[in-house]
DNA sequence: TGTTATACTGAAAGCGCTTACAGAAAGCGG
DNA sequence: CCGCTTTCTGTAAGCGCTTTCAGTATAACA
């Protein structure tokens, strides 16, 4: 009573030979590429319903040379942060008729062993590459194929024309610490940096340093810890600060999912937020007002990150000349766990 | 200076004639599929290694008739839910070698255009599940076909004999609710239902419903509104109720996702929660303890839905005999939420 | 009426790869 | 030195589809 029936998939051939005419006739209609007989569409529809087929796709773009699919390289899926990217993307893929295929793993060459980039060429057009993981020797390969390429959140590495689009992170990071400073005076003001390689981590650090040059405030290195842009890792960092006595009375977390964090292991200690520490996120996921205290944060455009990128690729797939180089505004979205209200 | 060459890419032959060999040969070494003298072997990695060679995906899968990826069709991607049971898949997809491709996005048949599944046999040896919106025809048609198939947390169409694997939701739905009854004597309990369709939320209804019962509590069908396992939506609901007047002591809000939206409405109106009412969840998601207060839950084991979901596919690829049925247990996580501590 | 564009169709050549099948070369016991 | 494996390699036949190319039939036009 089990057998999920393995009979054979019906092929065009099948279809041409019920429908009475030639594998061609079937693929014009199954393509409209070129003008065909009503009755004969008619009977090709039919025996196509008859036999439940479906097209093979591996064969299709085998013999069509392309695969009407963009594939997207993630590090991983977790968090907030991913959802709205993923969306964007989507939705610009479907404008223009393409599929979008994630894959969310590991494809790091390990031990030394070069495993091939899963998606690459392999079923898709082009690829959107979010990663610090992919080495640069990777993304050169793919790119000296001619492969479509668009580099999300980092830019392309030295040499390498492909076009890459992120957010203003360092003015972001800049305009939120300096709201710290100067509305709520603080003055010890922590910094979680995100993964080692980071690239969004970089300049949201080279804008909190910017904002404490600016008001005179002297760059302490034990005031930075790693956050990794993950609730745990930034929930640990400052169990450790707070063990060993660093005083602080701000934290800029990196990202949201490490305020997240953040705010966990100082109410386990018994400090009030904002009111004892204050905190700050960066992104504005879908969660950082449900939080308590409401996160202020950065509002990063990440859904219209993935609109833009994709629109470039498919610029890039269609022989077009890609926007080089795109950087998406921020904008300071303050609620109440920097103090205000 | 802008120009992504697009030079041909190299194939087999080219290899094969570059090492001086035949292509079954460039393809043996390629996949091991049978002895190759080791000289051989050198000079096709050297010229593999020369011409940037990688083969070509649809070609392989036309010719070797199978992709080693399955695919996932998801509804959508947001919230806490959908990385973990992501990650579970794909633990358990890359444990056998195969690649995990998800697709979530629309594919509903709408308009009455029956759009063909995006994934199915397109590209993958076999589809995970998990949509309400994908009718059952659709499952039908590729369950005729003999194509793999595994569903997420939904039960096979009746007649159909699909390996399915979910959680127990009745069970973890009824415990929740008799918490709040015995434990914290609440007596106007409200529902916020799932999706329409939605198998979680019928059993968790059911589940709610016994619980009632058991304790001689009328079902008062004013507590029942709808949530949709959204935030936005579950807050707009129990704003209405709040404006409407209606009474309740206690919300179990179908899942965690729509618990926070209930926290903020309450929140908005002045109530406390716990204090004023209770509010619990469904299924731990990570931010379930973040909130505030803390979300009492019950914890549904995504991951490990994920990792057997896919053993099942697997098995069903390899042509072998799958559990037709798997019901993963919940546990019922007590946190702040509900009154207690 | 003869031309000529137009609608429609089929034969056949691949797309880049895997995989029988078969042959050549080399190893081995007797 | 002779069969008989075993190891290695090439030839060729597809996998299921798209797409030229070459038609035939029909409509349009002068």
């Amino acid at each position: 009573m089990s057998v999920q029936r393995t009979l054979r998939r019906a092929t065009i051939t099948d279809v041409a030979r019920l429908a009475g005419v030639s594998i061609a006739t079937v693929s014009r209609v199954l393509n409209g590429t070129a003008p065909v007989a009503d009755d004969t569409v008619l009977m090709v529809r039919l025996a196509m319903e008859e036999l439940n087929y479906s097209p093979h796709a591996a064969a299709r773009s085998l013999a069509g040379r392309s695969t009407e699919t963009i594939g997207l390289l993630l590090p991983r899926l977790s968090g907030g942060f991913y959802p709205p990217l993923i969306r964007g993307l989507e939705t610009g893929a479907k404008e223009h008729g393409f599929d979008l295929l994630i894959h969310a793993s590991v494809y790091v060459s390990q031990d030394g062993a070069r495993r091939p980039v899963p998606l690459d060429e392999r079923n898709t057009d082009g690829l959107l590459i979010f990663t610090d993981r992919l080495d640069d020797s990777e993304i050169g390969r793919l790119y000296e194929q001619g492969f479509p390429l668009v580099l999300l959140y980092r830019a392309a590495p030295a040499g390498l024309n492909i076009p890459s689009v992120t957010v203003e992170n360092k003015r972001g990071a800049r305009s939120l610490v300096e709201h710290l400073i100067t509305d709520h005076g603080c003055r010890r003001i922590a910094y979680l940096e995100g993964p080692v390689g980071n690239e969004d981590s970089y300049w949201r650090e080279l804008g909190y340093c910017e904002a404490l040059e600016a008001h005179a405030i002297p760059f302490d290195s034990e005031l930075v810890g790693r956050g990794d842009f993950d609730d745990v890792q930034a929930r640990a960092t400052v169990e450790e600060w707070l063990r060993s006595g660093v005083q602080f009375d701000a934290i800029f977390a990196g990202d949201d999912e490490a305020a997240s964090g953040c705010i966990m292991a100082l109410r386990q200690a018994g400090k009030q937020v904002p009111d004892d520490v204050a905190v700050v996120g960066f992104d504005d996921v879908p969660f950082a007002r449900l939080m308590a205290p409401s996160l202020t944060t950065v509002r990063a455009p990440i859904e219209t990150v993935g609109e833009v990128a994709v629109r470039q690729l498919i610029t890039v797939i269609n022989g077009g000349e890609p926007v080089p180089f795109t950087l998406l505004p921020t904008e300071l979205v303050i609620r109440q766990s920097c103090g205000c209200r």
